[in-house]
DNA sequence: CCATCATAGATAGTTCCACTATCGGATAGC
DNA sequence: GCTATCCGATAGTGGAACTATCTATGATGG
């Protein structure tokens, strides 16, 4: 198909498609004239994979390139594609050191053991957390992490049903595409039921247990006010 | 306390104090002649909410702006306030309309009802879902969809602790904020620790079960990779 | 075979966002 | 008085994600 076909397929404009090849987001159609280039369903996926990383998961063109072209490099060991997507799925706020952050490693590293995880508490993911956790306190919230061990909890039947999806595939793009889909994807996912499961707890809380069906509330039920 | 002390204490310049002055995101400072001006401990606490939305939470100026706005507003009622909060703190992809998303919301319905959850599907959140939902098929991932159940069984405590935590403060600036806070902030860490136990189901994966601590693989790994 | 349309590739421009720089005049505190 | 700091205002910066325009070339249809 030529560009505008796959323009009109995938919702994208056509400069923007262009664009994204000149970014390295997308390979060149194959040229079939010095000015004539087709493209394939590969490209159309491509290009429905970047729309989805960029409008849900909300990365940067620079962070989804540095993936895909991770992806794509078959010189790449595995281990190697998903160090680069840890990195680049991971806002990795780092913050400012000092004594603070230092406690909040510890206290990364003391839940980690507690929870017998087989993972480094110092890896990206956990300096992650310790940047959170550091700015829960700074923003006078500290009280929050004490939420840490039921946050923890929850997140290991979720972290469970991500790699059981993973396992399902087998070809090595498809099984490195599914762990970046998973991680930013599923976040939104995630979310968008916690939000869900707010109005629903909210519900139980103030309206009572007794009442009928979901929307019955007068405002008090959390998020439950949309306009 | 004058800008400069401010400044130095929350780590934030003193021209982008201005700012968010100018923004309406800060209260401006008490003044006390023509060109001067005190600042005391609620514009540090103020300043520090502020950064952590922003640098954790991900939200936008503008978004944090109508947030903070509302919750200093005496005159409006608390739902308000939440469903204001609500509709920030969501992306809220919307996406084009189609037959897709008319599924994708009566997915969540049925969701919505096989867990007899007490909240409107077609809300903020679900809508987000139901987002969620389509760009994933679109995206060539629509098995992911399969762990919805997984999802929304994990994000039932999570909702659960979050109303606790909310459910402590009694003063209507603070419940307000806490909500905000929850949700911003909860997410982040939800998030780095959903990655953090990947990393520990991976291991036990495919490093085999009897290996002793974190970090013994050679690399299968999910996300054990760091630099 | 010729008019019309789409395309490749290149360069430059736009819009939004979150700041950052500079300035003129006033004040604080020694 | 002198210097550092401050207020308020205006203007400028840099990055991100497009978008517009242009030229030369080729495809398409009657």
């Amino acid at each position: 198909m030529r560009i505008g076909e796959l323009s009109r397929r995938s919702g994208v404009p056509v400069p923007t498609i262009k664009f994204y090849v000149r970014e390295g987001l997308l390979p060149a159609g194959q040229l079939t004239s010095p000015n004539q280039a087709s493209y394939d369903s590969g490209h159309e996926r491509r290009l429905r994979l970047i729309r989805a990383l960029l409008d849900i998961g909300g990365l940067s063109l620079a962070a989804i390139g540095d993936v895909l072209r991770a992806v794509e490099d078959p010189e790449q060991p595995v281990h190697k594609v998903l160090g680069v997507a840890a990195k680049r799925l991971t806002p990795l706020q780092g913050g400012e050191p000092g004594p603070e952050l230092d406690d909040a490693r510890e206290e990364v590293a003391e839940l980690v053991e507690r929870r017998g995880w087989r993972a480094e508490a110092h890896g990206p993911a956990g300096e992650c957390l310790a940047g959170v956790i550091v700015a829960l306190r700074r923003a006078g919230h500290g009280g929050f992490v004490e939420l840490l061990d039921d946050y923890a909890a929850a997140a290991e039947p979720v972290a469970r049903a991500d790699l059981d999806y993973v396992g399902r595939r087998v070809a090595r793009e498809d099984l490195v595409e599914g762990v970046v889909v998973g991680t930013v994807l599923g976040e939104a996912m995630f979310s968008a039921l916690r939000r869900l499961a707010h109005v629903d707890a909210s519900s139980r809380a103030y309206d009572g247990e007794g009442e009928g069906g979901p929307g019955g509330g007068d405002g008090a039920a959390v998020h439950a006010a949309g306009g």
